[in-house]
DNA sequence: TAGCAACCGGATTGCCCTATCCAGTTTTGG
DNA sequence: CCAAAACTGGATAGGGCAATCCGGTTGCTA
């Protein structure tokens, strides 16, 4: 790979051969529905079962989880962070805010792998990161504004977007299929206790820290990232 | 004890040998422990070693996991059942009701295990589900008398506590050690938005048997219930 | 079109889990 | 104290997954 740059989703460096180009393609395409499905759960193996390709290939582009899923969900990252910016355009930030938390749940509900992409976090994963750091700080603005109208509580943390993605995760994956809206009804609950006035104290957030240091579990999504790469 | 009447948690029946009983016990005991710290998804295996009796044994007493759960989880379900009977006897509902939800999501942090169980079904245990309905029951009393107060929405559903639940158990198994109270928080957001006055309307709340069949899901807790059985 | 590097994917190794079998051990009761 | 019944736990079969190895194949380029 030439020393220069390189953009994120950009695949140049070494140009692949076309053959070992159409497999990834049709490696991601396979775990974009496998883990839409199944979740990060989902075994290497399935993946390369569904995308038809032997399991070394698999191996072979990505050596490990994490490289998988920053290829797989960039795509949707980037969705959510257009979804932040939309909410900040609209005129009323409270609104967007609303339909912004709204629609990310929305997306958690209809991709089990990005419910847990949400509320976790990869390291290894360059371009996602990138991206979700990018949706966080268009957040920040967006709470900053929705606050200021007056309609959004002040102790709202933006750490609690994360906790809603956890409540929401819960539910999502606990409901599954078999009653694919309930997690409407409780991201509105959430969302009405946004809403001033304000009901009364809450308790402290987590710490930035702590809750980082939970977006790393390597336990119910097991993507271990690797050693610690560059 | 006479083979005649057996209390649900009598050994009674057939009286184990003492040595089959004091493994039983052991058993029991370690998968207290393992379950705890590990989830519903602790292995059969994992649970012998850690009571450090054979692999045969485990099943030869405990043939499905749902069994071990039964015995495991009764006193904790207990528990859970009198915080309602607590709650009942409190002379302001409201008041009851808060603190119940917010003793019921303790337990719930306090117990990985537990979480998973208030999420879960298990028509195989017996026990566990006796206790479970009869809770329910409780609450259901307890929610009409919150809602006679004036204080609980209106639109209060019985089976939102379940959804409570599962949103408490995705922050509490996403966040876990690292951010301990995180829960709390959620939790309070949750009951603030019970609180009257209603700031809107909700979404409907799930079918009662859908949300049955969530309750059923064999995914995560990965207790597959035998066959039938009686 | 020929040769070579890149690439493919099945086979394999190593680990963990569920579940059953059976030879050896312990408790119990006469 | 002895024998039968109850009980034990290692061994084992059978399945899945992560990860690596290697003989055969394919695309690329001269």
């Amino acid at each position: 790979m030439t020393p220069g740059d390189q953009h994120p989703d950009a695949p140049a460096a070494q140009p692949l051969r076309s053959d070992a180009e159409r497999n990834r393609e049709r490696i991601v395409a396979a775990a974009r529905t496998v883990f839409a499905r199944d979740g990060l759960n989902a075994s290497m193996a399935s993946v390369a079962r569904e995308a038809g390709v032997g399991i070394a290939t698999m191996f072979r582009r990505f050596p490990s989880k994490a490289e998988l899923v920053d290829a797989v969900f960039i795509d949707r990252m980037t969705a959510y962070a257009d979804a932040v910016t939309a909410a900040l355009d609209d005129p009323d930030p409270w609104h967007g805010f609303v339909g912004y938390v709204e629609t990310a749940c929305a997306m958690q509900a209809a991709d089990y792998g990005f419910a847990d992409v949400l509320t976790t976090t990869f390291p290894a994963a360059k371009a996602l990161e990138h991206c979700r750091n990018e949706a966080y700080e268009g957040m920040v603005e967006l709470i900053g504004r929705a606050k200021a109208t007056g309609r959004l509580r002040e102790d709202f943390d933006p750490s609690d977007l994360v906790l809603v993605h956890m409540a929401n995760a819960g539910v999502v994956n606990a409901t599954g299929g078999a009653a694919p809206d309930a997690w409407r009804r409780v991201v509105a609950l959430l969302i009405q206790s946004f809403e001033t006035p304000t009901r009364g104290p809450l308790p402290a957030s987590p710490e930035h820290e702590a809750l980082y240091q939970a977006m790393l579990r390597p336990g119910p999504p097991g993507v271990a990232a690797p050693e610690s790469g560059d």
